[in-house]
This record gives C-alpha cells, sequence and structure tokens, in this order.
DNA sequence: ATTTATCATAAGAAATAATTATCAAAGCGA
DNA sequence: TCGCTTTGATAATTATTTCTTATGATAAAT
C-alpha cells in the first residue's frame, strides 16, 4: 500500500485509547486481527513504530503518542467535513451572490435583503447590480448563484421562474399632469427619455412605442431612472417608468404619473439560476420570499 | 460505505484543482470512472453535491469550494504524519527520560547529560534519581525509557548492556593515611559507614567485606556519599565509595583514599531498558556516547 | 507446569475499487 | 440542423484490499 487511510487512523485512535487490540477491535466492530493487521500496514506505511508491544500490555512509543494527536485531529476535521455538509444542506447558508438589474435593485433589494436575512440569518447575501447581459455572463461563469432579471432571457441552461408582473407608467411635467393620455404611438412623437444603451427596460420601453431601436427624435440616454425622473421634472420630456419605482423616484419631483390604458406596457420579472446548480431547491424556496417581498411593497 | 476516505478526498483535491474529471483522473493515475465513482460516493456519504456538473465544464458547489480546503487541511496532516515518522526516526527527538542510581548520578550525569545535548539538540532529557528497584519499577511501567545501573538486574524483559567497571576505594580519616591497607574481612571490626537501606552500593559495599546483610557492629546509615566521606572527615569511622566519586566527594575533606590490593572491589555500571523498546536502536547508540563520557571522566 | 491473556499469522471469503467498454448529453462547426 | 467532439455517467468484469475464522506463539499468572 501507498498511504495511509482514515480507517487506519480510526482502529490507531482506538487503539490507544483502550490500549488493548481486542477491545479496540470490539469498539471498532471488527476482529482483532484486523485491528492488528491495519496497524502494523500503518507502521510499514509510516517506517516507524506506533505500538511498543508487551507481552501483557501494550504501550505507544513516543512518536505513538505524537501521532495519535495528530490522528485525532484529522479525525476531527474528517467528521467536521460531514457536519458541513448537514449544516450546508438543511437550511442556506453562507454565501449567496444575487444579481439584480438596476431598474429594479433600488426598489426591490431593501425589502428582500431585509426578509432574506431574517429568515437566513446565516446567509451572507452579495447584491451585484448590473444589466441583464452581464448578470447572465456572471451567472454562466459562476460568479454568480441567482440574478433578478425582466422574463424572457430564453437560455436552455438557465432555469427561470417568474416573480411578478410590472407595469410601466408615464412621467410627464406636473403641469402637464391634466393632459390627455397619449397612446403609445404618439410617444414616438415627444421628447422620450430613456436609460441609456444596454439596459433591458430602454428596450422595453422602445417596444412599447413599436420602435425597434432608438427612436426617431433625439433622446438624452440616462444612467438610472432617478436621472430621467429630475429631467422629466424639468420639463425636458417624458419618460417610462416602471409601476416599482414610482413610490421613491417621485417623492422629490414635481412630476405626473398616469397609467396607460389597455393594453398596458407590462414586462415580467423573474428569478432565474443555472439548471445545474445545487442549490435550485433553495432558490426556488427564496424565490418565495421574494415574491412575497415585491408584493408587500409594489 | 459509512465513511469518506482520505482517498476520495485526494481524488477531490485533484478534481478541484483540475476542474476536469478526466485529468484529474490522470493525475491521480487512474481512469476516469474510478474518480467518477469515489466522488459520487464521497457526495453520497456527506449528502451534499460537491460538483456542479455542466455539460462543458464543471464547477464547485459551494460546499465544495469550503470542502476542498477542509480536504487539503486534511490531507496535508496526513502527510505531516509521515514527515513526522521519518522525522522521529532519523534522530533522537523528543523526550528521553533517564533513571539513574544515586551513586553514579552526581559523577556521571553533568557530562553525559552535556554530552547527549550536544548529539542531539531536539532531546529532551529528563532524569530521574532513585534506587535501582523503583528504577526498575518506573521502567516496566513505561516511566522511564532507560536506566544506568549497577549491573546484573536479571530481568528478563530488560536489555542490558555494560558501560563500564568501577572500583571502589577506602576512605579513611587523613590521619590514618599511612596505617596499613585492612583487608576486606578486617573491615568488619573497623568501624564502617554505609548507606541507608535501598542503595545498591550498600549491598556491594557489604557483600565485599563478605557479609550477607547487616554488619554486626553499629552503622550510620547515611543518605549520600557526601554525607559518609563528611563523616569520615569527622573521624566516625571509615567507608567506601566508587572511584568515580573520589574526586568531587574528597575536595573539601581531609580523608586519604586507598586502592585496595587484588582482588579490588569492583563493580559493573550498565545501561538497561526494555527489549521491546523501539528506541532500542538509538539507546544502545546512546550508551556508546555515555560509555566515552565515563571513560574521559573517571 | 499448566492455564490464561494477548497479539501475530495464515488462508479463504467478502467487500471495495479499479479497468475497459459503452452511453448520453451538450457544445461546436459546417 | 446534422454529424462530430468532448465530457462525464453507467455497466460488467477483473483486481485488489480488507475482513473473518482458525491457529500459533509468548509471557504472565496461578
Amino acid at each position: 500500500m501507498i498511504n495511509i487511510t482514515l480507517k487506519q487512523l480510526r482502529y490507531f485512535e482506538a487503539l490507544a485509547r483502550h490500549g488493548h487490540f481486542g477491545r479496540a477491535a470490539d469498539a471498532c466492530a471488527i476482529s482483532q486481527p484486523a485491528l492488528s493487521m491495519q496497524i502494523k500496514e500503518m507502521e510499514e506505511v509510516l517506517g516507524a513504530a506506533l505500538i511498543e508491544r508487551g507481552a501483557r500490555q501494550i504501550r505507544l512509543t513516543h512518536f505513538g503518542e505524537v501521532a495519535v494527536e495528530r490522528a485525532r485531529d484529522i479525525l476531527r476535521a474528517a467528521d467536521e467535513l460531514g457536519d458541513l455538509a448537514r449544516a450546508s444542506k438543511e437550511r442556506l447558508v453562507g454565501r449567496l451572490r444575487i444579481g439584480v438589474i438596476p431598474t429594479i435593485a433600488p426598489y426591490l433589494l431593501p425589502k428582500v435583503v431585509g426578509d432574506l436575512s431574517t429568515r437566513y440569518p446565516e446567509l451572507d447575501i452579495h447584491v451585484r447590480e448590473t444589466v441583464t447581459p452581464k448578470l447572465i455572463q456572471e451567472l454562466r461563469d459562476g460568479q454568480l448563484d441567482t440574478a433578478i432579471v425582466a422574463l424572457p432571457i430564453s437560455e436552455n441552461w438557465l432555469a427561470e421562474i417568474p416573480l411578478f408582473e410590472e407595469n410601466f407608467v408615464l412621467v410627464r411635467a406636473a403641469k402637464e399632469a391634466n393632459a390627455p393620455l397619449p397612446s403609445a404611438d404618439s410617444l414616438r412623437e415627444m421628447r422620450l427619455l430613456l436609460l441609456e444603451e444596454g439596459h433591458c427596460f430602454r428596450d422595453q420601453a422602445l417596444s412599447f412605442c413599436n420602435l425597434q431601436s432608438a427612436p426617431p427624435r433625439e433622446v438624452l440616454d440616462a444612467s438610472s431612472l432617478s436621472t430621467l425622473v429630475q429631467m422629466v421634472s424639468a420639463g425636458m420630456g417624458v419618460t417610462l417608468i416602471p409601476e416599482m419605482a414610482v413610490p421613491v423616484e417621485t417623492r422629490s419631483a414635481s412630476v405626473a404619473i398616469s397609467r396607460f390604458q389597455e393594453p398596458e406596457p407590462v414586462r415580467t420579472i423573474g428569478m432565474v439560476w443555472r439548471q445545474t446548480s445545487p442549490l435550485s431547491g433553495q432558490l426556488r424556496e427564496i424565490s418565495e420570499i421574494v415574491r412575497r417581498s415585491a408584493g408587500i411593497d409594489g
């Protein structure tokens, strides 16, 4: 044999504890020769005597005494590996890396992270806020465990689970509050302010206006919904924002919020993760918590 | 299977390192299925997934990442056990418990301990000084590794190795320096001072005088050779001391030292240890050093 | 001197781990 | 979309290891 085994360490530890081959073998639920052989094997592998065999009693050699302490350390560490596994199975512990798109993150995360931390006190939540393509990439690379994005993603290696539907609302300057609600098509003729390239929400807004890509008239590309709303408030145009963003973003801006008539613009927010992820079960559980948090909030 | 094995940890570590079943198997010099099976087995035993199996690439689960660190710790500790064994084989290290009889210890130990420490810097020498029966008992109980005593001991479980011969000399008051040398028999008629009961040297001295047990005339039982010499110096009688004790004990006493004529009284000092001791080899080596130290000294 | 306790050894049986061959799934390229 | 390749899983067989039972050897105990 080339290497020492944990089994040998267990046998040796029992032998050291009992000071007797027969009783140690009993404790290990094996026969005495089996234990003798493994100890002998271990001594051969190590190239040093562990046991001083007297006729009537055995005694650990000096090295044996050192070795048994090491053996105990090793066995303890091996057992802890099992504990660790059990702990990581029963409830979600350790690091959970969530990616969220920027048009959701500021409005959803405060509550969700709070709820998750309450539910899973030992969970160490990391948040990554960026646009969908990057989230998907990072998910694929194993840098994220899950992401909250607008569905569908349509990557066959991803599991998708819808969380909630989210309407878009029109944001106009306060003085236009009583103006007639523009149709989707007529938005094309207005000065429509949008997020910069890369944000899915930009595409979704354009889509609602039946525009495939950039609008005909110039747009100012903002990097956040806050900026958009502030710009609207300054009279620079109109914009769309997700319903969820309304409470936060219109608090300190003199703007008018109007819902569209049917068919209202809407997007589905969902959670995605690698289908192969062993966290699938827990992620499904987490998705429930997120859904509930979002429901109360929005 | 009931328990995880070191082999599995090795395979798992290789898999974590290479991120690829085939290459990890190569590194372990086994076939890919063998590795797959062991990893699977390990996951079943732990009850948790270690590996997230993607089609094109594999990735450690969160638990897997924790586990591989533990695995590395465990494997390192196991390897160190081998190192430890090698280290403890090549040269004598750690604790060495030496027992020495009182009529030898003060004259032999200073030099011997110094020489041993020089020769084996990592040796932690413990000295026990007491009478032979206690030394033998402690040797038997494993409280001592070796003892330096007067031979023979004649216990069949002991290994005995003679170190040197030691003559006895007569100690008389200084004024008696020129008196004729008494015969062994005539010592019986003199006031012979001896060590207290239990010291082998007492018995050896009595034996030289052809006395089986206590002498006919009253003796004062001293507890050390120093005391004996001081008593002689004070004119209380005569005594015998080992030659080796002469330089130390007569330094500050006005006594006369006389060697006996042939046949001189003599005893053999030797080293003993349990025949079963795994230190036998090193103890033999040590006995050489002790012999040399004693030779230069005495 | 016999008995008892204790560990070592041997041979065959059981369990475990390895190999080779094959399969299935998914990425990749035309 | 159709092979083709890569990669890991599975199955059947073989090899190895480990265990058990039976027995031996030695020294302590009676």
